[in-house]
DNA sequence: CGCGTTTGACCCGCGC
DNA sequence: GCGCGGGTCAAACGCG
């Protein structure tokens, strides 16, 4: 592509027809929000949840494609079961359905299918939060300022095998930059481009669907040499500040080890907007219960 | 033995 | 009402 391509984007949408619907969409944004407002159906809201596309680079996902499959699940800390898989129409590649595996009753699921205007991209639709904590294992004893989302209580069981994320966790963790943008910025307020990300819906969310995000402890450093993200994210002064704060508190928290790190500064910072836009925007999915 | 992946069938929502 | 396409289930199989 171009701009300064990140290897990994997050984007948000309205609805699913996300952009790779159209091969000249969005080249960069790759985090779609989806958040279809239906909620209907008796069984399971097919369209009636609230998704986010994350793009990831196929590079940082072939580590985990050890299971020499077409569209391996980006590393996200979690540990995801495969339940289903699907060739999509318009789409040279299928489309695979994966369901968090580290808690039972865990609604999370996402769904990883290579773009088809990016061969060399991955899409990772999330749809529900996770309604336990972070699986207490992985690497995530190795990065200290992961810790399990503030909202939830410690309780996950150990994950059994994490097959695909534990194989790119570390590079992904380490080696992604991350650009977080919307679809639409000109329609968003500075904050409400970032709170939009996820706070409309749930506040675990961040922490869950993105505790990963976290784990990009050097990665923090790197996403502001990013030029798009440092336009399009650091623009936030927030968000700037978020990093930016990481880089110095990082090693604070490395050594409390217990403090939430980036995650919880996000939150904080996020929930105060989101208690606000929350009022307006619609709860969607998991909502943890 | 337990867990994860694979794969075909089934179900459901949506568009025509 | 019908057909299409997407999403999920469940049995079979493989691996650690």
């Amino acid at each position: 592509m171009e701009v300064g391509f990140h290897p990994f984007t997050l984007h948000q949408e309205d609805n699913q027809n996300s952009p790779e619907n159209s091969d000249e969409s969005p080249p960069s944004p790759l985090f779609y929000d989806t958040k279809a407002t239906s909620t209907s159906s008796p069984k399971r809201s097919r369209r009636g949840t609230h998704k986010r596309v994350v793009q990831v680079p196929i590079k940082d996902v072939e580590g985990s494609r050890l299971k020499g499959e077409t569209n391996a699940p980006p590393s996200d800390s979690w540990a995801w079961r495969k339940y289903g898989q699907k060739p999509i129409k318009g789409s040279p590649y299928p489309r695979g359905y994966y369901r968090c595996s580290s808690s039972k009753g865990c609604p999370a699921r996402k769904q990883v299918e290579r773009s088809r205007t990016d061969p060399t991209m991955v899409m990772v639709t999330y749809s529900c939060e996770h309604n336990h904590a972070w699986p207490a294992s992985r690497n995530h004893n190795h990065h200290p300022h992961q810790n399990p989302p503030p909202a939830s209580p410690p309780s996950a069981s150990t994950p059994t095998t994490e097959a695909e994320t534990s194989n790119t966790d570390d590079r992904i963790e380490e080696e992604t930059p991350i650009l977080i943008t919307q679809s639409e910025p000109d329609q968003l307020e500075p904050e409400q481009k970032f709170s939009s990300l996820d706070v409309g819906s749930c506040g675990p969310f961040i922490t869950d669907q993105y505790g990963w995000f976290s784990d990009l402890d050097s990665t923090s450093s790197t996403m502001l040499e990013s030029p798009l993200m440092t336009r399009d994210v650091v623009e936030d002064s927030d968000m700037a500040m978020i990093f930016s704060i990481r880089e110095d508190e990082e090693s604070f928290f490395a050594d409390l080890g217990e403090l939430p790190e980036c995650t919880t500064v996000f939150r904080r910072r996020e929930i105060e907007r989101v208690e606000e836009h929350s009022r307006n925007l619609a709860p969607w999915c998991g909502s943890t219960g």
